[in-house]
DNA sequence: GTTTTACGTTAGCATATCCTTACGTTAGAG
DNA sequence: CTCTAACGTAAGGATATGCTAACGTAAAAC
């Protein structure tokens, strides 16, 4: 969880994913929307999202294409959400154990 | 948004910010919960999440009490949601385009 | 078969991260 | 004032990250 987690903190790799989230895109024009980096830096990039599950490649001739995989996005949020609801429900049961306490005092 | 992403994608900040969600600890009972790792692991960890706003210091003496700064948390999912959110939309939007070209066709 | 095209992969460098050990620092105890 | 408690901070090492430049490779074009 950790790796996928500092997968999407990189503002570039959260770029390709929105980039290529409606529409699949072939490596060389998802690099052409970062005129910056080199080719190779965004090879890496996309082999980091690859890796952890988050971008499906599709191979075509010599070209490769790459879209979002929705289910791991939807188990990042997935994982997130029950982080912070877990934490409030944490908060939740410590406000029951205050009440019962103030009833009982 | 890089840096606040890169501090909860470390499940030793993760737990920290689960151990003081509901109420405020002193370093030292939070380093307590850690016994693999030196205080003062804890105390660059808590470093990185103050630095990010996630956490809230109070002194008291020579202690330092921590607690969840709640309006970043509430930020970060903000800007989660709208992350996961826009793609939706751009999603639906080219469904829409899609739609009508279906209809000229 | 040779050459392009569209890629990934490797080597190597600069910087960042996570850790331990050692050294401040501040508040209170004696 | 001296000592201790509860901390942070600095130094330094191992490993990870992000990048460029150079090289490798498979498919298609010629």
């Amino acid at each position: 969880m950790d790796t996928l987690l500092k997968a999407i903190a990189d503002t570039k790799r959260r770029d390709i994913i929105r980039l290529i989230w409606a529409r699949e895109l072939p490596a060389a024009e998802i690099a052409e929307y970062f005129p910056d980096v080199t080719r190779s830096a965004i090879s890496q990039h996309l082999s980091v999202l690859r890796k952890n599950g988050v971008i499906h490649e599709r191979r075509e001739g010599t070209r490769r294409f790459y879209s979002v995989n929705r289910g791991e996005i939807v188990k990042l949020r997935a994982f997130l959400d029950s982080f912070w609801s877990d934490s409030l429900e944490r908060l939740r049961d410590l406000a029951e154990v205050s009440e019962q306490q103030q009833g009982a005092s």
